[in-house]
RNA sequence: UGGGGCGUCGUCAAGCGGUAAGACACAGGAUUUUGGUUCCUGCACUCGGAGGUUCGAAUCCUCCCGCCCCAGCCA
């Protein structure tokens, strides 16, 4: 019943692993490894490397590895590794007993910058930062050798100790490999791979006042796990030299290869931590779980499904160039799971109130409609049907154009699962000429829906009992962005001014049939002919209830009427 | 005017010397008690451009054009 997970296509990391295996690269199964740093939320961006990393793994019989890549304790919070490590296991992906930290290996780091020393391939520089950029010349002049280069290794081993033990403060020092200061790619100019910092790591406490950097922490790292396939952006191409230097020199058990593919980029979003912090923070959004946000907490709350998420992530490939996906594609992938599992049910979202003039005052009889009418087995409910009901105010119109075939004065149409009904006349505010009220008829003879004289109507609607119905919250979400590149406005309009005004429309005043008074936290629902719903995770109360639209139904009608 | 990447349908993306998969989107049509779903059909004589090699090129070579990344003691 649930939407099957897409067959995988072709693409080069795969291709190479492939190719790993067939030529018995490895003694071993492949191993990969998700490295976020405990800085910030996971976006759906990350859900692909993630699906990348996890998946691949799963799928040639070895694992992956979650590892937090925290060597930076002035950004980083305990916070985020709960909530990164909630959403990868929301996302479907279990890295069994294998967690990992980069602080872990903080010890055996520490003693592979030693041997860096000992083999005169690291220094300790005492220029300032400032002048350390000075020194390294720029993208079409060369650098210069700093100073403090041709140290002597005991004078470095003993600065080196002596910066661990808190002899210096912050800025004072660093260690840097001696590279080439003139190599053309700016990472080799004697990058720079341990910084004083007198600050509290959020696993080693206090332990630590120097910390390594990502490109001497993430190749040992790896090397360390026994990592085969170290997969990560393209913006990290420039490193790569830097990552096998780093292996090249020291005594390690292994070589891992690193390979970038393309980030995730998605028409009408924002993916860069950047932007999405400023949102937080400047509230134009909620928080990170604000169901508008690309966060895998937001896509959460708004209603996706891991499932769909994951689909997405195989659809879109794995390549190398820079694209930006389709937020339709994302979409339908979530239509597609849903429309399998979600139950029906009807809710009128911007209710107009209908009197069946021919029905007898104070009667209800209970009309069984099914959950899924093509898959029985998900059961029915009874809907009561009364004399006042209501109906959609987008399903009526006075003066209908020609391509409208919902209620109008003078037409016939279906209830869904109940009658048919034919509206008889229109009441108005005099004075504000607001419609307050339809007046129909309805035949007896079309219980249920179908007519023994087999008459047929151009339309159904959903519909509630006004008597029966409850009272529900309804935030309706829309793209967050009115442009498909909020991002790149040529003219350099910061994307804030792209903040679409329409993305969340709460309705206060909806009605949902009485089925739905027990419906769980989070679970999805589809409403007829509107949309896939779910209940909303945070505000959501059994005497409040408040809905999430997670995304609309395809609607050839609102395609038509915007012609 | 340093180095490293990338350019195949509106958007993703296969293809790796043998004559352009697939998906989304879009446009028609059928079925339908959701203008939903499902089902058909259409949608790149052409692969950034120009030359060249070859019986044959998106795939190899040359030149050109465009876009992305790198000058954190961030990752």
């Amino acid at each position: 019943m649930s939407s099957t997970d897409q067959s995988p296509t072709s693409n080069f990391i795969r291709n190479i692993i492939i190719d790993d295996i067939q030529a018995q690269k490895y003694k071993r199964p492949i191993m990969t490894r998700f490295p976020p740093e405990p800085n910030g939320y996971l976006h759906i961006g990350h859900a692909k490397s993630i699906c990348l990393n996890f998946g691949l793994a799963a799928e040639f019989g070895g694992v992956c590895n979650l590892r937090f890549d925290d060597t930076n304790p002035s950004k980083e919070e305990i916070e985020y590794v709960e909530s990164i490590q909630e959403d990868v296991r929301w996302l479907g992906f279990d890295w069994e007993s294998r967690l990992y930290y980069a602080s872990d290996y903080f010890n055996r780091l520490y003693d592979h910058a030693v041997q860096l020393i000992q083999k005169g391939k690291a220094y300790v520089c005492s220029l300032s930062a400032d002048d350390i950029r000075q020194y390294r010349g720029t993208l079409t002049e060369p650098g210069k050798d700093s100073p403090y280069r041709n140290r002597l290794v005991e004078e470095n081993l003993d600065l080196f100790a002596r910066m661990r033990n808190g002899d210096f403060p912050d800025g004072t020092h660093v260690l840097r490999a001696k590279i080439d200061m003139a190599a053309p790619n700016l990472v080799m100019r004697d990058p720079t791979i341990y910084r004083i910092r007198h600050a509290s790591h959020h696993r080693t406490g206090d332990t630590w006042c120097i910390y390594p950097m990502y490109d001497f922490t993430h190749c040992l790292s790896d090397a360390i796990e026994g990592i085969t396939h170290s997969i990560c952006t393209l913006e990290f191409e420039n490193n790569r030299s830097l990552y096998d230097w780093v292996l090249d020199e020291l005594e390690v058990a292994c070589h891992p290869q690193q390979i970038e593919f393309a980030r995730l980029n998605l028409t009408y979003a924002v993916l860069s931590k950047r932007k999405m912090i400023e949102l937080v923070e400047k509230k134009y959004v909620s928080g990170w779980n604000d169901p508008r946000m690309p966060s895998i907490s937001g896509i959460r709350r708004r209603g996706y499904p891991p499932e769909a998420i994951r689909n997405f992530c195989e659809r879109i490939g794995v390549a190398r160039r820079d694209s930006t996906v389709d937020m339709a594609l994302l979409e339908h992938c979530v239509r597609e799971n849903l429309n399998d599992r979600a139950p029906r049910v009807m809710a009128v979202l911007n209710p107009i109130r209908v009197v069946i003039d021919n029905y007898p005052e104070g009667q209800v009889e209970w009309l069984e409609a099914p959950y899924h009418p093509e898959n029985p087995q998900m059961g029915s409910r009874n809907l009561p049907f009364s004399k006042t009901l209501f109906i959609e105010a987008d399903d009526f119109m006075e003066d209908p154009p020609k391509k409208f075939y919902r209620l109008a004065p003078g037409r016939e149409v279906r209830l869904r699962y109940a009658f048919f009904i034919k509206c008889a006349y229109v009441v108005k505010d005099e004075i504000t000429g607001k419609i307050l009220e339809l007046h129909c008829t309805y035949d007896p003879e079309t219980r249920g829906g179908g007519a023994p004289d087999g008459r047929k109507v151009k339309a159904t609607l959903h519909w509630v009992s006004a008597d029966h119905a409850i009272g529900a919250e309804v935030r309706l979400y829309n793209h967050l962005f009115t442009r498909p590149d909020p991002d790149s406005a040529k003219d350099g309009t910061d994307f804030k001014e792209f903040i679409n005004p329409d993305s969340l429309i709460p309705l206060t005043d909806c009605r949902l049939e009485p089925a739905l008074a027990d419906a769980a936290s989070g679970s999805h629902y589809q409403f007829e002919r509107l949309g896939y719903f779910c209940v909303d995770t945070v505000d959501s109360r059994q005497t409040a209830p408040v809905f999430n639209r997670t995304v609309t139904l395809k609607d050839e009608w609102a395609k038509i009427r915007n012609k």
